[in-house]
RNA sequence: GGCCCCUUGGUCAAGUGGUUAAGACACCGCCCUUUCACGGCGGUAUCAGGGGUUCGAGUCCCCUAGGGGUCACCA
């Protein structure tokens, strides 16, 4: 039996989106499964959406994402060029190869006549397919056409009748009749092929066993069976993806600034939490485990278990899972994590950053929340002193002012500031006055923050900001409680 | 519009002729509580519709409807 061996083909257009990534995540997966390789092979055909960086991004991800390739441009292979630009010879010497199989045909048509094919097919409402009309050139003719240099591109030649008919493991038997299908440009005038050769004549050359993409492909892939079989190559397994795709319904697609894995990256989202989550966007392992490593992926993955129907990305479970993921973090990993954004959001202020993480863990799903629940630590945000006033806590104005008052008096005298001495002698307090606990703390921890919710209980805040701003700050509140009185 | 594919709750989904139709996110409620979050417990909510086949259908067949994909010298 061959080694399995699939292939990530990405053209480098841009940044990497969720559906991307995905069908990196699963090729490689099949790939792993069966002890296989797992190849990159960069698609750039098309020199006009050709992105500078775009390549490095490509790499970038994979590697962040921990999907490693065993043959491809950087790290080399026995079946290189892996970038298709270098392999332009190869191509054209297929392509001129499948003409003497009767396979493909020259074309000379220009672009103008070819516009005006499909304007006309257009006004009668009819599909466009190109019409044959080189097909009836002699050889002479072509030769002569060559020899003068005439531009020229290489189509494929599809019966007119009959039908073609594939497998696919995703989606079963798949059969469209022939008339159905064009006759499509496989070598471009600049001599570059199509995707549709390209891929073809690549995935047989570097005997790729499974060719996993999106299913956007299933209703071109009976043209690259003809292709295999005009060649007498073998066919390899298709596995068709269902398409990811945004709330309204529509398919994912940079363009409208979907979804990128970099924008999830730069926000705080975890690479592992990630691709956990895509993971289970299509496929489903059967059991009811949902948090996975990738190797458990690996081990466990099977094509058995993906879906037909496209899958809605739903931000809100993406960012549950990553929120699970950095609360299972060590507190100092987290820590590390957080600091970048603390230096971010909180520069003059001196606070013990170690509490700040130790607070703020349970509370962060993706590390940008961070700077939500840090801004009222550099400077206390304006508040209505409405916000003293809680129905559960049984504040009020008053009482919230007596307790502020009080607060004030018995911590201004306190020496050690830390967390035990702080919450005894408050505690001793609220015993002291016979009032409710949060009649005490729920001022307190609003007068500190001067918002409605905060990374902590009134104590856990008077540390965190220190004795002279907590200090300060209780006076604001007091102040400003005072003047309704 | 032609062709291809798809259709279990708002979302991800299990299910392979006989189940009280799992589980997760979200939502709601309760508990915990020093706000919020975490955590614990519970709840609302799904087989697109119509015909068959069958003792029996979410599961098989047909039709309808809806959705998606594709119709480039882009991939």
């Amino acid at each position: 039996m061959r080694e399995t061996r699939t292939r990530f083909a990405p053209s480098p257009t841009g940044y990497m989106h969720i559906g991307n990534l995905r069908t990196a995540l699963y090729t490689y997966l099949i790939a792993k499964h069966d002890g296989g390789k797992f190849i990159l092979r960069i698609e750039d055909t098309d020199q006009k959406r050709y992105v500078e960086d775009a390549v490095d991004v490509i790499y970038n991800t994979l590697n962040k994402v921990g999907l490693k390739h065993d043959e491809g441009p950087d790290v080399g292979g026995d079946y290189g060029p892996y970038v298709q630009s270098e392999r332009r010879n190869i191509y054209r010497e297929y392509a001129e190869k499948l003409v003497e199989l009767d396979g493909a045909y020259y074309c000379f048509c220009s672009r103008e006549r070819l516009d005006d094919l499909r304007q006309q097919a257009e006004g009668d409402r009819i599909t466009f397919q190109y019409d044959g009309y080189c097909k009836s050139l002699s050889k002479e003719e072509v030769q002569e056409k060559l020899h003068a240099g005439e531009p020229h591109t290489i189509r494929q030649r599809i019966p007119k009748t009959g039908k073609t008919t594939f497998e696919d493991a995703v989606y079963g038997t798949i059969t469209v009749e022939n008339s159905e299908l064009d006759e499509g440009v496989l070598l471009k005038t600049d001599g570059l092929p199509t995707y549709n050769f390209a891929n073809v004549v690549d995935d047989n050359l570097m005997g790729i066993t499974h060719v996993i993409r999106g299913s956007e492909y299933l209703s071109s892939a009976p043209k690259y069976n003809l292709i295999y079989g005009a060649f007498g190559w073998n066919i390899p397994t298709y596995v068709h993806l269902p398409l990811i795709m945004k709330e309204g319904g529509r398919k994912l697609s940079k363009r409208e600034g979907d979804a990128s894995f970099e924008d999830f990256y730069e926000k705080g989202y975890l690479p592992e939490a990630i691709i956990n989550y895509i993971a289970l966007l299509g496929w489903s392992p059967g059991t009811e485990q949902e948090f996975f490593t990738l190797d458990e992926l690996v081990e466990q993955f099977d094509i058995k278990g993906l879906s037909k129907s496209p899958a809605v990305f739903d931000v809100n479970k993406l960012r549950w899972m990553n929120g699970e993921y950095i609360r299972k973090m060590d507190l100092e990993d987290f820590h590390e994590s957080a600091l970048p954004y603390y230096k971010k959001y909180i520069s003059s202020a001196d606070v013990d950053l170690s509490l700040l993480s130790k607070l703020l863990h349970t509370r962060v799903d993706a590390l940008e929340d961070i700077g939500d629940h840090v801004d009222f630590i550099e400077a206390l945000p304006q508040y209505d002193i409405d916000l003293f006033i809680h129905k559960r806590m049984k504040t009020t104005h008053g009482n919230a002012l007596a307790s502020l008052k009080k607060a004030y008096e018995v911590l201004a005298d306190l020496e050690d500031w830390g967390d035990e001495a702080v919450h005894k002698v408050l505690f001793d307090t609220i015993k002291e006055m016979g009032i409710k606990n949060g009649q005490m703390l729920w001022p307190i921890r609003t007068a500190l923050s001067g918002k409605p919710s905060s990374p902590g209980g009134g104590t856990d805040l008077l540390v965190l900001l220190g004795r002279k701003e907590s200090l300060k700050r209780i006076k604001t509140g007091i102040k400003k409680l005072g003047i309704i009185k």
